[in-house]
DNA sequence: ATGAAAGCGCTAACAG
DNA sequence: CTGTTAGCGCTTTCAT
């Protein structure tokens, strides 16, 4: 009973109002031109009816989804140790459901979730797609160019910085191929150098710096400025760790072993750094008495709660999560390659590279 | 040029493999009877021409999209100040991959995104719905109701427990509006007790509890184990706290006041444990020398990084949302509600309770 | 300004 | 077993 009775169709409510189905869809979608009481009458039905467009029905002929597919690959699982992904989600969220677009969660894990991703992604059922590609090696970037799909990535993908070289090809290249690759970042390395330069600003000068795993290029990014400001200041001051607080305790100790007189430490994110504190503590050193500590992130849950409460480089990830989203839209919305206008009019979206603030708090 | 050239369609690929389009179809879609040299021929044309069925039209036509909704109200925020969510989105992830059903995220955050998740549910765009309903005034429920669509709750909804009361007869109640409420939750309860007599069992005896917020069914469940054990061992000993570091702070300083004699607490989960350790560590008590202290959830990057680490209570956050996802694809392949079988046969799924197991670390 | 009609690409009877 | 034939619900020319 009451088996779903068929929801009504545009048919039903140009029925109930008394005009034609061309008329129902105009006033819908919003389209011009449809006189007032007309358009007042076919409210009415679609209210009274509880009419919601099938949007499969409408996809078949437009060929429009407002759906965007969200690719995010998680081989560390550190995705789910700091709330980074989260907060880039919700930006994401955020924007697009202001413009009506669907969010499609895609999480990979191996080899064949990226075929599977690769035959979604080409499948047409999205018009988009934003994609966090952390690793230098990750196949997915290549599974996207072919599959050809409208594409903004998270973070500056790590194979190519742009436009790729010269890439072989037929023509110079064929279906938006070489399309300039759009990111959206944080300014890793400029935010790297101003936690460096404000540890210099406070007299220390033994300054260590615990990276996170060079194949991702935020971690590389925030080393680069670690060594734009303290030159080739030995690479004894540097020791890798992986973005995890366990990683960052192990750096740290290894650091001082290397140099006990370390007076402070430029960790390439808050998880790290909050593994060095527990180092410190664990030798019996103080903070920032003994050692200074900058973080990067600002993870709020972590550089919050830490003892002492961690002086970090801030990016605003939400933003950037609505950013990417923002970037991918108004892209779709234009004259997709292929159609194109003379010149690079209209060009398509560009890279955005936003910018860090540094926070202080007690730690340095 | 080479605007997309319009993917293949199931006509271009009959053509070429010079059978009809239902033949196609029917390969496709891994349908039985079609001859081996036939159903070989159209594969390679399927291949050759990289054919990819066009979902829209599929759906259209069959009324099923192979989506799934998962809802995630996050009005605290809180959502992201452990990875709870993430991981449950990950088993969700991978069950519906396994079912080559799409993931839709849905974040909501006020009044008029409950709307808009009302309507997107109710316009049958999804197969169902995963929902996350944490709070007992939340309006979600009803709106989801209302949609009718197949649903399956993560944690016990607290309007209404679940089939409980018995489920009174069909009559009673219009368009599934009765049908008993499915959700996946932990023992929340059992989990609890077994924490307190742990604690019992090594010898403590003035044992605080620091709550969740009350207006959660999880928190209201661990409160009621830690009272099924404890008695009523006077309310003084139980403070509310929220799930958060500084709740757990601030609880503890609470509980140590009214009880200067404390000897062990137990947090309705790890972050306010994290909280209360690190109260307990600025008054100068030893854990677990004084004050011996317990958690829930076992949340790793938490747990496992504390000092000393966390005895808690584990619950398999992944497999939760896995079985989630399993019930809810369950339910879609039978029978849906209104073509009744004779009596309840085939009935829907039903809730599950999953256990919980006492991790012992050092803390306790 | 409105309506009529032609599909979008696919599945599902129904024939053969 | 395979092909033919209707639509699914909607948008979109094209007439009117």
């Amino acid at each position: 009973m009451s088996e779903t009775a068929s929801r009504p169709t545009l048919e039903a409510v140009a029925a109930r109002a008394g005009v034609s189905r061309a008329t129902v869809s105009r006033v819908v979608n919003g389209a011009e031109g449809v006189r007032k009481p007309l358009a007042e009458r076919v409210r009415r039905a679609v209210a009274e009816l509880g009419y919601v467009p099938n949007q499969a029905a409408r996809s078949l002929v437009t060929k429009r989804h407002d759906a965007v597919a969200v690719v995010i690959a998680e081989p560390e699982t550190r995705v789910f140790a700091d709330p980074f992904f989260a907060l880039q989600l919700r930006g994401i969220s955020k924007e697009l459901t202001a413009h009506d677009a669907q969010l499609v969660l895609l999480l990979t894990e191996g080899r064949e979730d990226h075929a599977r991703v690769g035959r979604y992604l080409a499948g047409g059922h999205v018009d988009g797609a934003l994609v966090f590609s952390l690793h230098l090696d990750d196949p997915l970037p290549g599974l996207i160019r072919r599959a050809e799909v409208p594409t903004v990535f998270g973070g500056r993908p790590g194979w190519s910085d742009g436009p790729q070289p010269g890439a072989p090809g037929r023509e110079p290249d064929p279906a938006g191929a070489g399309r300039a690759v759009v990111y959206v970042d944080s300014d890793n390395r400029g935010g790297a150098r101003e936690a460096v330069r404000h540890l210099l600003r406070t007299g220390r000068t033994r300054i260590g710096h615990i990276a996170g795993p060079l194949d991702q290029t935020s971690a590389v990014d925030r080393l680069d400025g670690f060594r734009d400001v303290m030159g080739d200041a030995g690479p004894e001051l540097i020791v890798q760790g992986d973005f995890t607080p366990a990683g960052g305790e192990r750096a740290l100790r290894e650091l001082l072993d290397r140099r006990p007189d370390l007076d402070a430490v430029f960790a390439a994110n808050d998880l790290a750094a909050s593994g060095a504190l527990r180092a410190l503590r664990e030798r019996g050193l103080r903070v920032p008495e003994d050692v200074a500590v900058v973080g990067f992130d600002d993870m709020l849950p972590v550089a919050e709660q830490t003892d002492p409460p961690l002086t970090t480089v801030r990016q605003d990830i939400e933003e950037m999560g609505r950013l990417m989203a923002r970037l991918l839209l108004r892209g779709l919305d234009r004259p997709q390659p292929g159609e194109h206008t003379g010149e690079d009019a209209g060009d398509g979206p560009r890279s955005v590279v936003l910018p860090t603030t540094l926070v202080r708090r007690a730690s340095a």
